[in-house]
DNA sequence: CATAATACATACTTTAGGGTAAGTACTTGT
DNA sequence: ACAAGTACTTACCCTAAAGTATGTATTATG
């Protein structure tokens, strides 16, 4: 159990980011580098946790499950677990997940853009 | 400069990142906690450096100006200096900037509709 | 009896990013 | 002569996040 200091610019504000800035309060949620990678893996249909594994090879299996356990926790995916040897867990987008949806499909579409040449950066 | 190890998965990951999964190349762009908020700010129009600094009190100085640079040099906000003093800088969205919006617009309806009762999270 | 497969957990180390504080340049106002 | 305003810059420190490596449980199978 690390203690935060209450110092941090990123942390105080946390408290605060509905009521000041919608697009910080989605970057609590799905801010980092792979959670966003997780919800469009995930946006194509349930996946096994070995699933996400093959489909995201450069994550480490920490990043992995800390970020889902994180992603279960904020209420964006669904975990289910079948109890069976060996475990049978997938992981699922909420209603909530889903509706970042069109947050994951606009940033592919983005890309797609600049690959296209339609964007010069 | 600060030496960068090659073996940081996320380092090595973004080499290959618009290949492997759009959704990660927009994250090398505007990725991080402050670059969407900075975004977010310039959507509604150009903005000097110190209204951007007043928009988004939480912000240092070191990160403001050091985001804003990251983000004219991925061609995704236009510097334009005028040559007075004192000095009156203004940022604005270039088109792969503007091409951006609906990533940020997206991300607002989503926290609106949380802020709503819409889903349960 | 040992190995394989799955889905994790945990201890430890490293690093990238963020925070603090101070300084710079140039001119206008007092 | 000194402060104030603007847009930075730079040096140093600290922490949160990421990486490495190993361990766990359970059962089937050779």
């Amino acid at each position: 159990m690390t203690a935060i200091k209450e110092s941090s610019t990123i942390q105080e504000n946390k408290q605060y980011a509905l009521e000041k800035c919608p697009v910080t309060f989605v970057m609590e949620k799905i801010g980092g580098y792979w959670k966003p990678i997780i919800l469009y893996h995930l946006s194509t249909g349930d996946k096994r946790y070995s699933e996400l594994k093959r489909a995201i090879p450069a994550v480490t299996e920490k990043m992995l499950i800390q970020h889902l356990k994180q992603l279960e926790t904020d209420g964006l995916v669904i975990r289910e677990a079948k109890p069976v040897v060996p475990p049978f867990v997938t992981y699922s987008l909420s209603e909530a997940g889903k509706g970042l949806l069109p947050v994951i499909d606009a940033m592919a579409a983005w890309a797609f853009k600049v690959k296209d040449g339609v964007y010069t950066i």
